[in-house]
DNA sequence: AGAAAACAGAACTAAAGTAGAACAAAATAT
DNA sequence: ATATTTTGTTCTACTTTAGTTCTGTTTTCT
């Protein structure tokens, strides 16, 4: 519709024309938009009265009417979408839901990675993460209670103290503190009714490192 | 009627003209569209002029005007809109984080609604949420550790057995287990350590139920 | 497989923007 | 009424930006 140039002058004169009620000369005109010289205003209100949003009398002075304006959304419909843009950007990373885990069993099913749970983007920032339900009190001295859902960072090794997601004999999961003892390693329970227990360290794999937890009450 | 191009190529100037009140230019048009060529932006807008969505000036620069716009949209893009409405939807909330919290010591600056933090939709569906971190151990029993972060559904009343923000002679504010006992309120932590508090009713103000919780590892 | 549409890239043409100067008409002052 | 100033018009020259057209290539649909 318009150009840049063609759309502030414009603007500078309906500006003008409705406080004044009297239309700027080149002068006033070059000097608002920033030209050095007048030839470019006179242009520019010809391209202007062209597209037909300006009436001029030619050979007179000051006399300049605005005919139209350009439609604009309003504002208020501007912030809106903005705000859209700035929720999306936002949005929740999407990580799958594996499955549920208890002290001594299996995770059920990792293949399905069907279920995916939200989480805010701060709590999976780098690496690669998947969320599992926890089934069972083992680990409820940590503060990690049944029902609630824990974010995992994928990852082959860690350091003692942590927690993680270990497989034992490549058939059952379970959330513990890890501790390595020489060629064994503990898997620690945090519940005075459950046992450590001690394999050698070829019998367990590491499938992650506990990264985040998330709860929802009722 | 029109192609996803097409379409897409529409919303495209009628938000532009819409927002600026001047027409985008080729180049920024290939851009928004994701065309490398402006041959290519030549063809959709003579399509476009075709069907008589638009009206340009021949020969002259940024002189695009929209005539009317489509009733019904591509079924491809209708496609794209499902997809980023379920990307709001799981987008995360920001709620306000208004402070620590700590077993005896007052919410500092309820007042500085300056920081907020991202939580999954689905935890604060319905109602008014903000968030605290949990400072002191006298919720360990249940699971809620130094450092957590709550978060809370403002609330005035809550039942027996429901873990609240309470706010006692309005000046200090727990979290804890409420319940009640006729004209008594008790606030029991979950900590051997910390004693019950007895209070009458009118000493003791809900600020909010506990409705989840978020844990961060390293 | 064949036709139609969509796409990329380059070459080309045109318009927009910039500046300066000369000039003509209109408004104002004397 | 005439002179002076203000204002608008026109021209040239040049740079930048934008639009058109052409030639192939790729994709998509039937």
């Amino acid at each position: 519709m318009l150009t840049e140039k063609q759309y502030k002058l414009l603007m500078y004169i309906n500006k003008v024309l409705k406080e004044t009620g009297c239309s700027p000369s080149f002068e006033e005109m070059k000097q608002a938009v920033g030209l050095k010289s007048k030839s470019g205003i006179h242009a520019l209100i010809e391209a202007l009265e062209e597209r037909n949003f300006i009436k001029k009398l030619p050979h007179k002075a000051r006399a300049l009417e605005i005919v139209r304006l350009p439609r604009f959304k309003p504002s208020a419909i501007i912030e809106e979408e903005k705000k859209r843009e700035i929720a999306l950007q936002n949005s929740a990373a999407q990580i799958p839901l594996y499955g549920k885990i208890a002290a001594g069993t299996p995770i059920e099913a990792i293949a399905n990675e069907t279920e995916t749970i939200p989480v805010p983007f701060d709590m999976v920032s780098q690496g690669q993460f998947y969320a599992l339900k926890i089934e069972g009190e083992s680990m409820i001295e940590a503060g990690i209670l049944d029902g609630d859902t824990v974010i995992i960072k994928k990852a082959e090794t860690a350091n003692n103290g942590e927690i993680v997601v270990a497989l034992v004999d490549n058939s059952e999961a379970t959330l513990k503190i890890i501790k390595k003892d020489g060629e064994n390693i503990h898997l620690i329970p945090c519940n005075k009714d459950y046992q450590t227990k001690i394999l050698p360290a070829c019998r367990v794999k590491i499938q992650g490192i506990l990264s985040g937890l998330l709860r929802t009450y009722h």
